[in-house]
DNA sequence: TTTAATCTTGAGAATAAGTTTCAAATTAAA
DNA sequence: TTTAATTTGAAACTTATTCTCAAGATTAAA
């Protein structure tokens, strides 16, 4: 079974489990998303589902979104102008962006142990950790230089 | 000389140095901000500052606030429901922060380690580190136990 | 101190991401 | 099927932030 299909029956379960129902919105969604390799915002997720023809409506990806953030399938990595950005959670963990503030470059990296120590510091805080964003904002190697 | 006065002064220079005038609602907003020991959104300070009898308007807030952070007084800390906010900067190591999900509150702590990790990560990467957010979102104690 | 050029202000209009409303359509359980 | 409950699309709404513009303030020079 793929990967893919794998995760749209864990959807199904999820959705059920709610005491939602499962619809073909849901999965074209989840599915869509799942194509993704990189960032992406609602807005360019909604055309290119509408470019292959789906009829789905901005408001069922607004929707539908929360359900996935909450399944565990994508996360919001970081907002910018008022607009958030997802990626594929899968079983990545969240990593760290280096954001240049003058080029505004950004890179990435992944820590399992600064990973492991956020969780420790929520658990002390008694909180249940979900997710963390990390920007570390610096200048990058190149404009140092003055590249 | 009083740290505030100290700070009034370097900040008539910064604008100065930019090419643009000095102003008594730009003063005004500096001074209310400096006397700020937490976060606060714009309508928070907007507030405060009619509170006092300040004319000054919110369109005013919004222009000076990026002049703050451009030269270093303040920094944006995080967003959360399309709000931004903010806190002073001073020599204050940047914190991380517990976003609660639920109830929305904010609690937060340091972590020197944490701090000096992230130092590191980041001279690994080649980059110069300014700054750092550091958010968790979870759930908080109260709203795990149902309160 | 007057002038003139430039910048900033307040008020409200505009913008745009995200949310909500509601009637019609779909799902799921019996 | 029947029926109750949920979801959908479309459009209206909400709300933080930005923009517009005429009037007022600042600055450097005369």
């Amino acid at each position: 079974m793929s990967v893919t299909s794998e995760i749209v029956k864990d959807f199904k379960n999820f959705i059920k489990k709610k005491g939602l129902k499962y619809t073909s919105e849901r999965e074209e969604i989840l599915k869509e998303i799942l194509k993704s390799k990189q960032h992406f915002d609602v807005d360019e997720l909604y055309m290119k589902l509408r470019k292959k023809g789906s009829k789905v409506s901005k408001a069922s990806v607004y929707r539908t979104i929360p359900l996935l953030v909450e399944a565990g399938y994508i996360q919001e990595v970081y907002k910018q102008d008022s607009r958030s950005y997802y990626e594929v959670t899968l079983d990545k963990l969240p990593h760290i962006h280096f954001i240049c503030i003058k080029c505004k470059s950004v890179d990435e990296i992944i820590d399992d142990y600064l990973a492991e120590r956020i969780q420790e510091e929520a658990k002390n805080k008694n909180y249940t950790p979900l997710t963390y964003h990390l920007e570390i904002f610096g200048i990058c190697h190149k404009c140092k230089k003055g590249v």
